[in-house]
DNA sequence: TTCATAAAAT
């Protein structure tokens, strides 16, 4: 006979009442009791209590094993069963504890069912979380808000929206934990279709019921906006909040980070030290001013962000650390990046994927594969992720081969199955290269459903090698698949205006503005002392605008001179070659690199950022312009960096 | 019994 080590309550002490005395003598019974002496006669009451301490210890097994031998298991006991399949990730231990449930006549318990809803919810399996719904007569509101919860999680969030009404019909109140989860799942959607419209109803409900006063409703209400991308909305909610905190203040900073509104969200987060004393930034928040200093290339920011994570003891936060490589790689500084990481204590797949994208927009590819490489020999296993950052940084570097052998070594060995990003990126690598048969026969033997991710990555190789005829075949994909994406739109118009087929760019631009689109404008952002500066190529904003447009010409004439042409070919309109030279020429980065140039000391490194890829005449501009001015200019785009020394670009003109 | 913000990529 052995005795189970667990704490338990004073009851169970003191005595060896054996449970399992019915087992044979060739095995060991299963654990030893002890019972309180003063009252002998109610052994059960200790095994229920003995089954709930196991639990709570993780000995999941043998609380099963005790279960078995217990006549009458209360709801207490079954709760804590329940939970422990939770944390033990088994759901065959789950399935055993709900028909023992139901044998003892606990199939009706509202608490319960509760219970067994999120269980299932957490094993994944929400056909038995919905059967345990549907089977339970009495639905208490926690019943309701369980399975809301469940199915919002399992991305069905169009049928929690139908449970809902049904619920609103039958009139059943709705209670604050409902609210928050019916918009939850409005975001949470499968279906391609926005449910903006019903977040927006559920909204008014909130309003009707005098809701708007509970800062988690109205903190899910920004985050619901945020993903919808109306940042008015959100901004709305956020203004009118009775009451804010941490949470509330993060995700209103994450929401314009979301929606390429970075300058908005370090704004927000200067109000947020400067005029309030409750609501502290804490790693989330820190998460998110991260990302913003990141999409601003925005690097003396970003080193004061630092400072302050540091002030705050917020710097050994995994995600904190993570966002604050990913930030400094992404400023031009992959050394500091590469800092960060070295000094790191611990370091999860997370904080290793962030090195690899980083040597990847730098154009370092074969340095990516071999922190892959090293990843896995210090025993991190890759996630999707990691595919997708290495796949991405051979396709930035022009690795082939070494793709190809990696995206095979992804079943192979690793036991991952390509998803849509992963055939994406290998269309990507095999496009880039100018082998766009084969980038095409991939996904025409994809073995899952081709998304707008592998179209579009094959329509935006199309357009660097101008095939016209693949070009069309995948924006009529495209334009199923995506309507609302106008960035599709633009590309097929830029190859049909390569090509010189004008009709055809009139008709695609047609249908751009029917659809009620725009083409996205090109921005380009450049911090001087701590102070970033934004451009747009209609800009008559910038007091020294003159001044850049009269550097601009002197430099393209010197040029000339040196035998640079400009190319033109993406100017969406039939003009003549002056009127085309005289846009390009304004294009948002040139201005950018113009400022730089007369604001910023000689030898200090001009860094721009830009929204959109880099065009082709820019590319060599700012080529030529480094030679000239023997200057060192660092642009990111919205794929990678570019870092032009002495006339040459990192990216080897490969892009 | 339950609720809100966040890391890596295309």
């Amino acid at each position: 006979m052995w005795a189970l080590q667990f704490h338990t309550p004073h009851t169970l002490r003191s005595s060896s009442y054996s449970v399992c005395t019915a087992r044979t003598s060739s095995k060991p019974p299963i654990c030893s009791l002890t019972l309180n002496p003063s009252n002998p006669t109610k052994p059960e009451t200790n095994c229920n209590h003995l089954i709930q301490s196991l639990c709570k210890q993780g000995s999941l097994k043998q609380a099963l094993e005790v279960l078995s031998h217990e006549p009458n298991p209360t709801q207490h006991t079954y709760e804590a069963l329940i939970l422990s399949c939770s944390r033990q990730s088994s759901l065959s231990d789950g399935l055993d504890v709900h028909r023992h449930l139901v044998d003892a006549g606990f199939d009706q318990d509202p608490f319960l069912a509760t219970k067994l809803i999120n269980m299932y919810s957490e094993l994944d399996a929400i056909d038995n979380a919905r059967k345990v719904f549907d089977e339970t007569r009495k639905r208490t509101i926690y019943v309701w808000n369980a399975l809301f919860r469940a199915l919002t999680l399992a991305g069905h969030g169009q049928e929690v929206l139908d449970l809902y009404r049904r619920m609103n019909q039958i009139g059943i109140p709705s209670d604050r934990f409902t609210y928050t989860y019916v918009l939850k799942a409005c975001v949470a959607s499968e279906s391609l279709i926005s449910l903006l419209h019903t977040g927006k109803e559920v909204h008014a409900h909130i309003l009707r019921h005098g809701y708007e006063s509970l800062v988690h409703i109205t903190t899910t209400l920004v985050d619901m906006y945020a993903r919808f991308g109306s940042v008015s909305y959100a901004s709305y909610v956020f203004d009118e909040m009775p009451v804010r905190n941490v949470v509330s203040w993060s995700a209103m900073i994450a929401c314009y980070v979301k929606n390429g509104r970075a300058f908005e969200a370090l704004e927000l987060f200067r109000e947020m030290i400067l005029e309030t004393q409750d609501s502290i930034p804490n790693s989330v928040t820190m998460v998110s001013v991260l990302q913003a200093c990141a999409a601003l290339a925005a690097l003396e920011q970003g080193k004061l962000i630092h400072g302050y994570i540091l002030r705050r003891g917020l710097d050994s936060i995994l995600p904190v650390i993570s966002a604050l490589l990913t930030m400094y790689a992404r400023c031009g500084k992959l050394e500091l990046g590469q800092r960060v990481f070295d000094q790191m204590e611990k370091r999860d797949v997370v904080s290793w994927n962030s090195l690899i994208s980083s040597y990847g927009i730098h154009g370092c590819g074969r340095r990516a594969i071999k922190i892959f490489e090293e990843m896995i020999y210090h025993g991190v296993s890759p996630s999707h992720v990691s595919f997708v950052s290495v796949l991405g940084a051979c396709s930035h570097a022009g690795l082939v081969e070494e793709g190809k052998m990696l995206f095979e070594s992804m079943v192979k060995q690793h036991r991952i199955h390509p998803s849509v990003e992963h055939y994406a990126c290998m269309v990507d690598i095999l496009g880039r290269a100018n082998q766009l048969d084969a980038a095409a026969k991939i996904i025409e033997e994809m073995r899952i459903e081709p998304g707008p991710e592998v179209w579009g990555s094959l329509l935006g190789s199309c357009r660097i090698h101008c095939n016209v005829e693949l070009a069309e075949r995948a924006s009529r994909r495209l334009f199923e698949l995506e309507p609302m994406n106008a960035g599709n739109y633009v590309l097929l118009a830029d190859i049909y205006a390569e090509a010189s087929m004008w009709d055809e760019v009139k008709r695609v631009k047609k249908l751009l503005e029917a659809r009620g689109l725009q083409k996205i404008p090109g921005r380009s952002w450049i911090e001087v002392k701590r102070h970033v500066y934004t451009f747009a190529s209609v800009d008559e904003f910038n007091p020294q605008i003159e001044q850049l447009h009269a550097l601009l010409v002197k430099l393209s004439t010197e040029m000339k001179e040196q035998g640079y042409v400009p190319q033109t070919k993406a100017v969406l309109y039939d003009l003549d070659v002056e009127e085309k030279e005289r846009i390009v020429l304004g294009h948002s980065e040139k201005l950018a690199v113009a400022f730089g140039l007369i604001n910023t000391s000689k030898g200090e490194t001009i860094r721009i950022s830009k929204n959109l890829r880099l065009c082709e005449d820019c590319h060599s501009v700012t080529k030529f312009i480094s030679k000239f001015t023997d200057r060192e200019i660092l642009v990111r785009d919205v794929n990678r960096f570019h870092h032009f020394k002495d006339g040459i670009c990192s990216c080897g003109d490969y892009w």
